[in-house]
RNA sequence: GGCCCGGUAGUUCAGUUGGUUAGAACGCUAGCCUGUCACGCUAGAGGUCGUGGGUUCGAGUCCCAUCCGGGUCGCCA
């Protein structure tokens, strides 16, 4: 049976947080167990809270009643102890408590514990599955136990720098109504109104923007998102962002916010300057040079375009492909010839084609003597050309992808980045940030014979552009801004557009009819006509900013309660299928049955 | 939805060309031990090799299907 735990059974202090000046003083200590070792006649249990571990000792001083429940003690159970802390007789160095101990007179048993099935240990490698299944145990782990109480750190700096910037912190509802566009909405029914359904948000996009029509000026809010998509390393179904949303403001006013917020966290959490302005990159550039709306600017290798010097040359690969509107494009791997052998080479070719590059050309110089997949298709002075465009030098390789141009750039794009992985050349303590401006307003997708907003339908267009609505939207810019950190999103935003007409133009570029238009963000359009603020905002990645600040790059490990690939919870084994009579009341008829559990 | 990787003791893994009774470490249980701190020593228990089917004299190993986990492309306004 277990003890119970009385008023009398105080804690003094954390387990970690005993030091010298306790020495002495009769104190009670609560926590797990973290080992026992029995050496006989004198055992040690190290106790274990969050913050870290203090040892009891059990020896001829001990009461033989005392003495025996220590020797039954296992890992995991949970204990109050009292007794006095005394100086160790040897030292252990390596843990903040390692010269002192509680040689203990009182000893509950709160509750005892089956053997877990995983050690509760810092460096414990286990299948995430089984580490998910229990959850509950893989957080009592210290460096998982750290990352969430880290998370909550940066937390507290965030609400502080905006609460200190005039921001207000306002909640938005979680049952809203389903957006049309975008990621797919987790739907939950409604009760009252059979074959009505709330969705989950997205983001409180469209709240922020009516809370800035209502004069609140300075929003924000921590808040929880949803989007029914697959899942990756940095993508969980549920997430959450620092959500911001600001009137009477420009780009360059969110920008400041912004740049003095990620200032401020990075010197209040890692002490780490960050020199402002951060610089900038339009939508073009980054693409023409990186190959990404989201570089990593840890290293270099940027794309050099080939196609001018290729146009018309004797390699049909790649006259054929500038010949259709396409480009020839290489990256340059400085001294980096020695690193790639031709199994290496013939590695990368077959990842790249999960970009759907068809190939992937190189030239290597290497003791002087070039080796290449297709100089001997082209003319000296073609091949000239190449070398001197890419800077080939002694020790250099370059490889080269001839497709269209958004296949030329995701190949190489991704490629500059897995080479700089393979090379293991990405320092995990260095943060080089950026913002990409300008972006387009409008994807075409081929499939649907429409147009799609890059960003969402509420983006301001740029001005100067405004004509091309009408001529070839594909060429408006938006004022939109993606703040970039060591080539990933980390947070992003726009101008909102704030008229009637400008917001009814758009959804009519977009497709909707006035009637569709209306029954979708007709009180957004009704919102318009009682004065609306100019305004603008930006959302923020709390999970993404917590791992990149903690150096981690699974997303999971700052989460307390992840979901996996499927977007299932393995502890609480969910989703499930409901009661057939909630089912019923909510008017849901199943057309297949729910999977078995 | 496509492609790739993995699943063997409680855990992490090894397991050769298909061949006798499937191994190791840690953990666990018991005993011994007065200064350990990843304590040590001795002994022991522990396996439907993810699941189902097939090939074979014989399958952890080969084939097919399926489940689970991971990565990735699509997707992520």
């Amino acid at each position: 049976m277990s003890d119970l735990l009385t008023n009398n059974d105080r804690r003094t202090e954390y387990c970690g947080l005993f030091t010298n000046k306790y020495i002495g003083e009769h104190v009670c200590a609560v926590g797990w167990v973290q080992r026992q070792r029995d050496l006989g006649s004198i055992i040690f249990i190290d106790l274990r809270d969050r913050s870290g571990i203090i040892q009891l000792a059990f020896d001829d001083m001990t009461e033989t009643n005392i003495f025996d429940q220590a020797f039954r003690i296992r890992s995991e159970y949970v204990l109050c102890v009292k007794g006095v802390v005394r100086k160790r007789s040897s030292i252990n160095k390596n843990i903040p408590t390692g010269d002192i101990e509680i040689a203990v007179d009182e000893l509950k048993i709160l509750s005892v514990s089956e053997t877990p099935p995983f050690e509760i240990t810092e460096d414990s490698e286990v299948k995430p599955e089984l580490r998910l299944k229990h959850r509950y145990l893989d957080l009592r782990r210290p460096d998982l136990q750290r990352n969430i109480i880290e998370r909550s750190k940066i937390v507290q700096i965030t609400r502080k720098y905006f609460m200190d910037n005039g921001f207000i912190d306002i909640e938005t509802p979680n049952l809203i109504k389903p957006t049309p566009e975008g990621a797919r909405d987790y739907l939950v029914p409604s009760r009252v109104h059979h074959g009505c359904f709330y969705a989950l948000p997205q983001s409180p996009q469209l709240y922020k923007q009516l809370l800035m029509l209502s004069g609140f000026d300075r929003y924000f809010q921590i808040a929880r998102c949803y989007r029914d998509e697959d899942l990756r390393v940095d993508r969980q179904p549920e997430f959450t962002q620092i959500d911001l949303e600001m009137s009477f403001i420009t780009q360059e006013g969110v920008i400041e916010i912004i740049e003095g917020f990620v200032k401020y966290l990075f010197a209040e959490y890692k002490n780490m300057e960050i020199n402002l302005p951060l610089p900038r990159l339009t939508y073009t550039e980054a693409m023409e040079k990186y190959g990404s709306d989201k570089p990593d600017l840890r290293f270099g290798f940027e794309l050099i375009d080939l196609s001018d010097a290729l146009c018309g040359c004797g390699f049909k690969v790649f006259a054929e492909t500038i010949a259709a509107g396409g480009s020839v494009r290489a990256i340059n791997i400085k001294n980096g010839a020695e690193s790639f052998s031709r199994k290496e080479i013939t590695s990368l070719t077959d990842w790249i084609k999960t970009y759907k590059a068809k190939g992937l050309a190189y030239t290597k110089l290497s003791g002087g003597e070039y080796s290449s997949s297709y100089a001997k298709f082209l003319s000296d002075d073609e091949n000239s050309a190449i070398y001197e465009k890419t800077n080939l030098c002694e020790g250099d390789i370059i490889f080269i992808v001839a497709d269209k141009n958004n296949i030329v750039f995701d190949s190489l794009g991704a490629l500059r980045c897995e080479i700089a992985r393979r090379l293991n050349i990405i320092k995990n303590d260095e943060y080089k940030m950026l913002w990409v401006t300008d972006f387009p307003l409008l994807e075409y997708s081929e499939e649907d014979k429409r147009y799609y907003s890059t960003h969402h339908p509420f983006t301001m267009p740029c001005a100067e552009d405004l004509h091309y609505l009408d001529t070839d939207p594909s060429k408006v810019r938006s004022i939109a801004y993606d703040i970039v950190i060591n080539g990933m999103e980390a947070g992003g935003g726009s101008v909102r557009i704030h008229s009637q007409e400008i917001q009814s133009k758009i959804f009519e570029v977009l497709g909707f009819t006035k009637e569709d238009a209306d029954k979708k963000f007709g009180f957004l359009l009704d919102a318009f006509k009682y004065g609306v603020p100019p305004h603008a905002g930006l959302a923020f990645g709390l999970d993404r900013l917590t791992a990149l600040l903690l150096g981690l790059s699974d997303i999971r490990d700052v989460i307390a309660f992840p979901k996996v690939q499927n977007a299932s919870e393995l502890m609480t084994k969910c989703p499930a299928p409901a009661d057939p009579a909630t089912l019923t009341e909510l008017g849901i008829a199943l057309t297949e049955n729910p999977e078995e559990e």
